[in-house]
RNA sequence: GCCGGAGUGGCGGAAUGGCAGACGCACGGGACUUAAAAUCCCGGGGGGCCGAGGCCCCGUGUGGGUUCAACUCCCACCUCCGGCACCA
C-alpha cells in the first residue's frame, strides 16, 4: 500500500483521461438548465501567479459543483492579450509583442491544464487574434454609428521621459510607473466613447444587482458620483458674456461674493483686463503645467487669481469679482464656480485668503453667525437669512424654493450632474486593436466599412518610445483608399484601449468562432447573462462599469436582451505574504508553479480554498500548505485502507444502530453542511467539514473492531468523501472513486442528498445555564418539551444546589439547546 | 474629509442572538522505532481553587445600552485595510 498520496503520476493520468473523454465540454442547447461560471480572463503576463490560482480555483469549485447539482455550465476561458507589458518587452528584450504574447498563452494554458480545471478548452481564444479584434472594431463602429464614439482635443497624462502619454492606470500616484518621473499633462486629440450618456442608467440599475458585493457597488456608485442642483448664470458686467455655474447648493445663492472660473476656461482671455493679461497668463500656464493629478491633491494650496471682471448675482442685483483659480476643474460641471465663503469650506479658505467678503445666508438654528467670527464655513442645516423673499424658511425647502424662482425668472434652471466623464479609448500604443477609422482629405473622417475589418495590426514595425503611435511610422498600414470617394486617405493609428477587448468576451464564449457575427445570438440568449462572475476587487470600477456599459448599450441597439451582464459577482481577495501583496519588488513571491511541483495541484488548490474565505485576504503559509497534504493523504491512506472491507459492499441499510448509526449521522451532517457551505462561498468551512468526516472515519476504524462495523456504512462514509472533495481536489477524488469500483468519473456524479433522518442524534446535550452562566450539562433527546427539560434540569443536584434558597422568576427553553432559569 | 470592510488564542480562521475558539498550523505529551522522519492517539484561551472528580473568576478593539442570554443587535469612540477625494 501506498504511503503516500503518488499526486504527479495520478493528476496526470486523470487530466490526460479527463481531456480524451471531453469531460468539460459542454454544449450549447443541452437539456439541463443553463449556468454561465466566468472567471476574469487573465492577461498573458508570462506566467500563473497565485493570485490567479485562487481566482481559478473558486471558479473551478462553483463549476464543478453547480455541474453536480444539474446544471449545464459553461465554464469558458481566454486571453486579454492586448496590452502594454507586451509592448514593453519588445522595447526592453526586442521580441515582438505578438511573439511574446503566444509564447506566453502556451506557457500559461499549460499551468491552468496542470491545475486541473473544468473549462471547455474549444471555446478559448485571445484578443489579440484578428478573429475576435475584428469584432472589437466592428463594436467600435457600432459606437460611432451612434453617435458615441466620437474625438476631441483632451488633456492626457504625460511622462516627459519616456516622451509618451500613459493609461491613467500607469500613473501611480503622478508619476510614471515606469521611470517615477512626474506626469504632465498634454493637450492631443483621442478617441472617446460617450459612457456619460449612460451615467443614469448605470447609476439606477445598481439597483438591479442584488447578487453584488455592497463595497462593489458602493464604489460605482461614487464613481458614477450624482449630484442634484442648480444651474444659474451670471451676466458680466460692461461685455455680452454669461457665465453658467453649477452649484449644489442654490438655497445659498444670496451668500456669493465672488465668482472663479477654472484657468482654462473659454471665457477667460476675453474676460481678463488689458492690464493683467500678462500676469493671467503666467498663472494659467503654471497651473497648466501640473498635472491634474497633483493639481487637484487635498492638501494642494488654493491659488486664484482676480482677472478684472466682475459679473452680476441677479438675486441680490450685487457685483461680484471674477477669478481664476487652481482648485477649479474644467471638466467637471461648467468650469465655473461661485463663491460662498460663509457655506462652504474651499470658498471660505479661499475668501480668508484673499480679503473676500464672508455673508451668512444659513443661521444655525438656535444661535447667530457673526461673519468676523467664524473660523469655518457652516455647511449644516440652518435657517436661511439675507435671503430676500427666502427669509426664515428651512435651508433644505430653500434649495427647491430658489432653483423655481430661478426657472420662473430664466435665471437658471434645475440640473442633475455626473462626476463620470467620458471613457478616453485611444492609446498611441501599437499591441492593441486599430481603431477602425480612415481620414481623406476630401471626404473627412469615416469609418472603416464592414466588409473591410479586421483592420489589421502589421506585424514589422519599429517599437520607439516616441509619444506617438509605432504605426505611424508604417507606411503601407498608414496609406490607404478613402471608401468614399476613392482617393487616397490614411488611417487612424492609435489603437484601443485593452478595455474595450475585455467589455465584451463573455458574450464570445457562447460562439467563439462565428465568422459572420460577433456573436450567435441565439447562443447569447440561451448562456447570458453571467451567473457567477469571479475576480479581483481591482477591476470592481473599470472594467465592471465598461461591461455594463457595453452590455446597455448593445441591448439598446438590439444586438442582446439583457440588460445587466453578471447576475453575481464575487470578488475575491488578494493573496499575501508576510501581510503584504506578493510583489517583485519586495521578493515575497510565491510561484505556483513550485508549489505545484512539490504538492500536486490538488493540494495547491485545497489550500488556497481552505486558508481563508474567498472575498477575505489570504495570508500564505507555506506550513499551511504542508498541512493539506497531510490531509489529503490521510484520505489517501484510510480510503486505501479500508478497500478490501467495503469494496464489495453494498449501500448501509436505514436500520443501524449505534457506532455504525453515527458514522452515518456524521456522513450526512457533513453532506448537509459542505452542500450550504459551497452555496454560501464558504469553501474554507465546507473543507474542515470533510476534515471532520476524514477524522470520524479514522476514529470509527481506531475504536470499532472489524466485526462490529458495517461495511456499508463505512463505504458510504468514504465514498462521501470522495464526492464532496470532488469540487476542491479534482485528482484524488476521482482516483479514490475509481479505486471505490465505480467506472464512470466522480465528476459526472449527481451532488448528494442528506438523509434528514440520518441527522437525528438519540440523544442531545442540552446545557443548563443560571442567569445566563452555564452550570450544567444535560443529556435528553432531541424532541423533550420544554416542560421535560425543565424538570429535567432541575432534577441536577449541582442545580439543585445552586438554586437552593433563591426564588425562580423565569426559565426560557430552547429545544434541543438550552435551559436558562432565572432567578432573583 | 467622505464611503466601504475588518478587529476573536502564538498564527490562519469557526460560531441562524443560545456551551466562544470548529477545522488547520505551530506547540506539548504518548504509541510505533535502535534512533530520527513519517504515521496513529491524546492535550492546549488566560488566571485561580482542589478532596484530582471537578469547581470558580476573567476573556471576542474600548466604553455604554437592549436582552433571560450579545463575537452577533443599538449608540459613541479607537485602530487597521481598501476605495474616492478641492466634484462646486
Amino acid at each position: 500500500m501506498e504511503d503516500r498520496y503518488p499526486f504527479s503520476r495520478i493528476e496526470e493520468k486523470w487530466q490526460k483521461r479527463w481531456e480524451e473523454e471531453g469531460l468539460y465540454i459542454v454544449d450549447d442547447f443541452d437539456a439541463r438548465p443553463k449556468y454561465y461560471c466566468l472567471e476574469m480572463f487573465p492577461y498573458p503576463s508570462g506566467k500563473l501567479h497565485m493570485g490567479h490560482v485562487r481566482n481559478y480555483a473558486i471558479g473551478d469549485v462553483v463549476a464543478r459543483f453547480k455541474t453536480m447539482r444539474g446544471f449545464a455550465v459553461l465554464h469558458p476561458m481566454g486571453w486579454d492579450a492586448f496590452g502594454l507589458p507586451a509592448e514593453n518587452a519588445a522595447i526592453k528584450h526586442g521580441v515582438h509583442p505578438r511573439d511574446w504574447t503566444w509564447e506566453n498563452i502556451t506557457f500559461m494554458r499549460e499551468q491552468l491544464k496542470q491545475l486541473g480545471l473544468s473549462y471547455d478548452w474549444r471555446r478559448e481564444f485571445a484578443t489579440c487574434h484578428p478573429g475576435y479584434y475584428q469584432w472589437t472594431q466592428w463594436l467600435f463602429l457600432q459606437f460611432y454609428r451612434h453617435g458615441l464614439a466620437y474625438k476631441k482635443k483632451a488633456p492626457v497624462n504625460w511622462c516627459p521621459s519616456c516622451a509618451t502619454v500613459l493609461a491613467n492606470e500607469q500613473v501611480v500616484a503622478g508619476a510614471c510607473e515606469r521611470c517615477k518621473t512626474p506626469v504632465t499633462r498634454r493637450e492631443l486629440k483621442q478617441w472617446f466613447f460617450k459612457i456619460t450618456d449612460y451615467a443614469r442608467r448605470l447609476l439606477e440599475d445598481i439597483d438591479k444587482l442584488p447578487g453584488w458585493p455592497e463595497k462593489v457597488k458602493v464604489m460605482q456608485e461614487n464613481w458614477i458620483g450624482r449630484s442634484e442642483g442648480a444651474l444659474v448664470t451670471f451676466p458680466v458686467l460692461d461685455h455680452p458674456a454669461e457665465i453658467p455655474v453649477y452649484t449644489t447648493r442654490p438655497d445659498t445663492l444670496y451668500g456669493v461674493t465672488y465668482m472663479v472660473l477654472a484657468p482654462e476656461h473659454p471665457l477667460v482671455k476675453e474676460l481678463t483686463a488689458p492690464e493683467l493679461k500678462e500676469s493671467v497668463a503666467e498663472f494659467i500656464e503654471r497651473a497648466q503645467n501640473l498635472s491634474e493629478l497633483s493639481r487637484t491633491a487635498g492638501d494642494a494650496e488654493k491659488e486664484g487669481l482676480f482677472i478684472g471682471a466682475y459679473c452680476e448675482n441677479r438675486l441680490t442685483g450685487e457685483s461680484v469679482p471674477v477669478f481664476i483659480a487652481n482648485y477649479v476643474l474644467m471638466e467637471y460641471g461648467t468650469g465655473a464656480v461661485m463663491g460662498v465663503p460663509a457655506h462652504d469650506q474651499r470658498d471660505f479658505e479661499f475668501a480668508r485668503k484673499y480679503n473676500l467678503p464672508i455673508k451668512v445666508v444659513i443661521q444655525p438654528p438656535g444661535t447667530e453667525l457673526q461673519p468676523d467670527a467664524m473660523i469655518e464655513a457652516y455647511v449644516d442645516e440652518g435657517i436661511m437669512a439675507n435671503s430676500g423673499p427666502f427669509n426664515g424658511m428651512g435651508n433644505i425647502e430653500g434649495m427647491k424654493a430658489v432653483t423655481a424662482y430661478l426657472e420662473e425668472k430664466g435665471w437658471g434652471e434645475y440640473q442633475v450632474t455626473y462626476r463620470l466623464r467620458d471613457w478616453l479609448i485611444s492609446r498611441q500604443r501599437y499591441w492593441g486593436a486599430p481603431i477602425p477609422i480612415v481620414y481623406c482629405e476630401k471626404c473627412g473622417t469615416l469609418p472603416v466599412p464592414e466588409r473591410d475589418l479586421p483592420v489589421l495590426l502589421p506585424y514589422d514595425v519599429a517599437f520607439k518610445p516616441t509619444g506617438e503611435s509605432p504605426l505611424k511610422d508604417c507606411r503601407e498600414f498608414v496609406s490607404t483608399t478613402c471608401p468614399s470617394c476613392g482617393g487616397p486617405a490614411s488611417r487612424e493609428t492609435d489603437t484601443m484601449d485593452t478595455f474595450i477587448c475585455s467589455s465584451w468576451y463573455y458574450f464570445r464564449y457562447t460562439s467563439p468562432r462565428e465568422e459572420n457575427a460577433p456573436w450567435d445570438r441565439a447562443k447569447v440568449d440561451r448562456w447570458l447573462p453571467v451567473d457567477q462572475y469571479i475576480g479581483g476587487v481591482e477591476h470592481a470600477i473599470l472594467h465592471l462599469l465598461y461591461s455594463r456599459f457595453f452590455t446597455k448599450f448593445l441591448r439598446d441597439i438590439g444586438l442582446v436582451g439583457i440588460e445587466e451582464p453578471f447576475t453575481n459577482l464575487l470578488t475575491q481577495g488578494m493573496v499575501l505574504k508576510d501581510g503584504a501583496k506578493m510583489s517583485k519588488s519586495k521578493g515575497n513571491i510565491v510561484s505556483p508553479e513550485e508549489i505545484m511541483s512539490r504538492y500536486g495541484a490538488d493540494t495547491t488548490r485545497l489550500f488556497i480554498l481552505f486558508a481563508a474565505p474567498p472575498e477575505r485576504d489570504l495570508e500564505w503559509s507555506d506550513q499551511g500548505v504542508e498541512g493539506c497534504a497531510r490531509f489529503l493523504n490521510r484520505v489517501w491512506r484510510i480510503v486505501n485502507a479500508i478497500l478490501p472491507e467495503v469494496k464489495k459492499a453494498a449501500m448501509p441499510k436505514n436500520d443501524l444502530v449505534g457506532v455504525n448509526r453515527e458514522l452515518r449521522r456524521l456522513t450526512h451532517v457533513t453532506i448537509k453542511k459542505v452542500t450550504e457551505d459551497i452555496e454560501r462561498f464558504n469553501f474554507n468551512t465546507a473543507i474542515s467539514a470533510v476534515m471532520e468526516l476524514v477524522n470520524g472515519i479514522y476514529q470509527f476504524c481506531d475504536r470499532v473492531p472489524e466485526v462490529d462495523r458495517d461495511p456499508g456504512a463505512l463505504r458510504e462514509a468514504a465514498q462521501t468523501v470522495a464526492v464532496l472533495l470532488s469540487p476542491f481536489a479534482p485528482h484524488i477524488s476521482e482516483e479514490l472513486w475509481a479505486r471505490l469500483g465505480y467506472k464512470t468519473s466522480v465528476h459526472r456524479q449527481p451532488w448528494p442528498d442528506y438523509d434528514p433522518d440520518l441527522l437525528v442524534q438519540e440523544k442531545v446535550t442540552v446545557v443548563v445555564q443560571i442567569n445566563g452562566k452555564v452550570r450544567g450539562r444535560i443529556m435528553l433527546p432531541p424532541a423533550a418539551t420544554p416542560q421535560e427539560m425543565q424538570d429535567e434540569a432541575l432534577r441536577e443536584p449541582r442545580i439543585r444546589e445552586l438554586l437552593a434558597g433563591r426564588t425562580m422568576s423565569k426559565v426560557v427553553t430552547v429545544p434541543g439547546r438550552l435551559v436558562n432559569i432565572v432567578v432573583k
